[in-house]
DNA sequence: ACGTTGTAGTTTCATATGAAACCATTTGCA
DNA sequence: TGCAAATGGTTTCATATGAAACTACAACGT
């Protein structure tokens, strides 16, 4: 057996996982870097913090949810959903109406103030997309977008 | 222009991010749900959190690495890892020694009972990597690894 | 040797978070 | 109709988190 380098490498009858190598801490780090970049990007401008940020672009692609829809759509909890509207509809950024037919529900939507910071924002999220795109070639852009359906169906 | 249909989609003019071909969106997702997954596994069965298995589980590949490389290393911040290794100390899972040559850093290493713990959990998130890595042919996982090494990198 | 600057790690403090309890309303059904 | 169960949403409470301040030690120049 040769003699230990350095960095010891832990010894070899526990198998520890190659986290270099291993697909959730991967993907973990990715995700983190990429939305932290983004969120960068509206922290700067606007006093937005991520879940609030979530719900607005929720709102700006289906208008008119109610909560527990935005939960689902955003993959939030319904009490991190209901704080970050309670601060939307405070700073005057989401309007919220109470359903027609059912009292308990609320109709949630961009305010017009709401639409202006969306407007700002989306487009540098949108920025943000195409740099870490802009890494792949096409080719490797359909697998990815291919690959992405079928992990997450 | 046509009658508004029911899920009225916002406005055109407004260019709402289409969630679900977003891509820091959908990694997000994918990401929290699979990392979601395992820390299920290794809950039901120890109490331990998601920031300190990510310790674990780096001290289990690199042995006697000092908080602050594992906090490079996790890519938590270092008061994260101070509080995780707090608790593993505690609970007996970590040996914290003071290194050698600089009083200020520590050693650190998974006690025997940290090494149970591990070998316990390891298979196990293995085995939730593969049920992912299932939904792919070979095909696709070589793309996804290469992929990946080019975002990450 | 001595003071300045830098680094490892912890503590403090203010904020964020999630589970469970809660309130109001609606639904299902006797 | 009337009442139990379910649902939308908020509040409470205990815990988790990160930025900044702090302590201890090390490195560097004089």
């Amino acid at each position: 057996m040769p003699v230990k380098r350095h960095p010891a490498p832990a010894t070899a009858e526990h198998a520890p996982l190659q986290l270099e190598h291993f697909l959730p801490y991967r993907l973990s780090i990715l995700s983190n870097t990429i939305s932290q970049a983004i969120a960068d990007d509206y922290q700067s401008r606007h006093d937005i913090s991520m879940t609030e940020w979530r719900v607005m672009a929720v709102l700006a692609r289906y208008a008119g949810l109610s909560a527990r829809e935005v939960a689902e759509r955003t993959a939030m909890d319904k009490v991190a959903v209901s704080r970050a509207l309670a601060r939307l509809v405070e700073a005057g950024r989401v309007d919220r109406a109470v359903h027609d037919n059912d009292k308990r529900r609320s109709v949630l939507n961009l305010s017009d103030a709401g639409w202006a910071i969306h407007d700002e924002v989306a487009p540098m999220a949108r920025a943000r997309e195409r740099e870490v795109l802009a890494k792949l070639n096409a080719e490797e852009r359909v697998w990815l977008t291919r690959i992405l359906d079928k992990l997450l169906s």
